[in-house]
DNA sequence: GCGAAATATTTTAGGCTTAAAATAATTGAG
DNA sequence: CTCAATTATTTTAAGCCTAAAATATTTCGC
């Protein structure tokens, strides 16, 4: 078995076996980007085409259709993985078309709370339930029973990036 | 066991198999987003901080790299999975830069031939190996015994996926 | 209380991305 | 041969995205 070759740190190898290690990992992250470029494009150009709307505003509304209450706008950045400051014209523009609102607290004049309308609601809601059709129509041809087996490395490789992004 | 189920065709199922099936799907693509996302961020962050270049930039010498006689214009967009005017400015840029070059065709005056330069092949070498550093170090924490499988089930994916586009 | 550090958000500058229209060159049907 | 269809590429308009600077407000040490 060569368990001892799996597990020498990187910097004790020689110039191929660093090589052959950085080619499976390249062909992992390769996979991964394709898989999804792929399936977003479909899904923007759907979006687009069917509803006139872009997936970064989907996003934002999903996030607020689990909060009846609203969200603090600083939560969005963080639980969509992208800046704050691209977060504002999106967020300005839900609030022109009337599909959320944004209210300053009273407590704290800095931060504001963001609410989903009651056309929010009914748009996301229409609009998401066509987002889960594609998506079945997308990865028909992916074998079920193995949709468990996937999401769980899927996760375990989020954890490990995850982990790996807070040791320096 | 439940294969009748798993089995059956979407437009026959009531609604709540539905929403179940769509749930096991949406899960999947929102960790293959979340990954990437991750991966992408961290490597675009590095790319800016350490080489002050961008990742659509390398991933266009990436594809020259392994074509020492240059290629057709044309065929970066088919390979990149982006479209053709994204790539207009790109390469302006790496010619500007002097890492590549594009040639008129003699044969044909509409196509362009792309070539990378000796200083773009010096340059995307010395970048393609912090890259595959990177890479290994954020997959560290990932069993390196299951790369091989996950690669595999992205594979499956992947070509699920593209059957499913060309179907209609 | 006062002023410095911290926090929430927006603005700015620069680059990526797409779809659709425009430009330029080639091919092919008659 | 000629002109209409096709092909390769660029341009345009609109939106997404980030990092960094700017603004506004609050908190906290003293």
């Amino acid at each position: 078995m060569a368990l001892a070759k799996e597990s020498t740190p990187v910097s004790a190898r020689n110039g191929e076996d660093q090589e052959a290690e950085y080619r499976a990992q390249t062909r992992v992250w390769l996979r991964l980007l394709a898989c999804t470029t792929l399936i977003e494009g479909e899904l923007r150009r759907r979006f687009r085409d069917e509803f006139d709307f872009t997936m970064p505003r989907f996003d934002v509304l999903a996030q607020l259709d689990r909060e009846p209450s609203g969200l603090v706008l600083g939560e969005l950045p963080k639980r969509l993985m992208v800046s704050a400051g691209n977060l504002t014209p999106i967020v300005d523009r839900l609030v022109a078309d009337g599909y959320i609102t944004r209210t300053p607290s009273n407590l704290d004049r800095r931060v504001q709370i963001v609410c989903m309308t009651v056309e929010g609601r009914k748009t996301f809601r229409r609009m998401a339930k066509s987002h889960g059709a594609w998506l079945a129509e997308l990865l028909a041809d992916f074998p079920a029973d193995r949709f468990d087996g996937l999401i769980g490395e899927l996760d375990e490789l989020k954890g490990a990036v995850r982990e790996a992004l807070q040791k320096p």
